[in-house]
DNA sequence: CCAAACCAGATTGTATACGATTTGAGCAGG
DNA sequence: CCTGCTCAAATCGTATACAATCTGGTTTGG
């Protein structure tokens, strides 16, 4: 299906694949399977799976290959927590740079985000929680500061991988009122009542994780060999 | 010189030498000469680059080459910016997980810092630079989140490019003191103060860089050709 | 029958080959 | 003398080749 070329492009497919589950944790990607799948040789194949292994979604064992990434318990803990330092962060500059542009565009996502709630169907529902992370990269926008918009895409990408590990509700991009909550709070220019609102948020999805170590888990990726 | 072979180990190599400011900004950084100074191909010496554009630290220009990142005056607001930002949040969480241990490897960073200061030569100078930037790196690590720690090695390493294109007084590894005041403040537990002192120590640093464009820049960087 | 060595297939690690693009020098025309 | 073209050297982009490593099944010795 994918008529890509480049390996930036490569990577941007296989990342959407992993952020919206359909490519599940610990799939292999095989060198030669990604460049057959994208009809490039194994040199741009290996350069869009590193790419990729640096900003935390595959994991590639030495001499065994590239694997969507499994983040541990203790991974997801970290991760939350620092999800739930920098988004206060985040608002907060947020709020002090919100414009008239800026609301419209909030708005406009958490309608999409609304209907897609809606819809019936895997389509939907991975677009659903494309969409619910897209709210959480544009508030890191408005906050208008190129370095933090990495870190937050980086988490908010992460946090997908979480969710497909250990989320345990069908479907856990949760409370979708919370988005539209954080949304009016921040409008109103009451960041107090909006980082109380997004700390609960994360919670909730937190709450929503059962991070204890699974029964069934691959032993190699028990011991780490 | 180098005996290396992974492409892990030629990228450290060539960060520790932009970090402390062996490679200058916009040096050229051609895959053959690299792969020739570590006896490796272009393979691995292209992976390294690879990594180190990821990281911010290198700029690769498609079809020309890689070259060691200028920051422009916005992105290196932008990374100071981010910084006054994350370092509050870090100090926070370093104040609430101190230990004895780890005010003995504060203190002994402090002292080292101390002692290169006293040395001369560019060798002491160099190393003085990276040591700045360890406690900084060091109070991330007392914090606990490999997330932060992995984000603030970013960008102190990034800070360091950006001193190096835009600094004016000889050595703006700034204040020894400052880092000085900092740890005690810590150790005090008087968060505040810690807090209010980073963002001085902060402040100190930017104030000493000259963020108005160069008028000798090269065309090319200024119009992105 | 079981355990350990072994071998074949598959996959990754690294180097090299070759085409494409850029760049700057030299030359021809104005 | 200046402008613009041509071309060769250098460098990057990508594919491919071959070596090293891992895996799983088979054979062999007990």
């Amino acid at each position: 299906m994918p008529m890509t070329q480049t390996s930036e492009a490569i990577r941007d497919a296989i990342r959407d694949a992993i952020i919206d589950r359909r490519l599940t944790p610990g799939t292999k990607l095989s060198e030669a399977d990604v460049g057959k799948l994208f009809h490039v040789s194994r040199t741009l194949a290996r350069a869009a799976l590193q790419a990729l292994s640096y900003e935390g979604l595959v994991t590639v064992e030495k001499n065994r290959g590239a694997f969507v990434a499994q983040p541990s318990p203790e991974e997801a803990r970290q991760l939350f927590a620092a999800r739930r330092l920098l988004e206060p962060v985040i608002l907060s500059e947020a709020a002090s740079k919100l414009e008239e542009a800026h609301s419209h565009h909030l708005k406009a996502l958490l309608q999409e985000e609304g209907r897609l709630r809606n819809e019936h169907g895997q389509i939907a529902r991975r677009a659903e929680i494309k969409a619910s992370g897209d709210l959480h990269l544009a508030l890191a926008q408005i906050a208008g500061n190129a370095v933090l918009t990495r870190f937050m895409e980086e988490l908010v990408a992460r946090s997908s991988l979480v969710i497909a590990v250990y989320g345990q509700s069908a479907i856990s991009s949760c409370g979708h009122s919370e988005h539209h909550d954080i949304v009016e709070a921040l409008e109103k220019r009451d960041l107090a009542q909006a980082t109380a609102l997004m700390l609960h948020h994360i919670d909730h999805i937190e709450a929503d994780l059962d991070l204890t170590p699974k029964s069934g888990s691959n032993l190699r990726d028990v011991f780490g060999g």
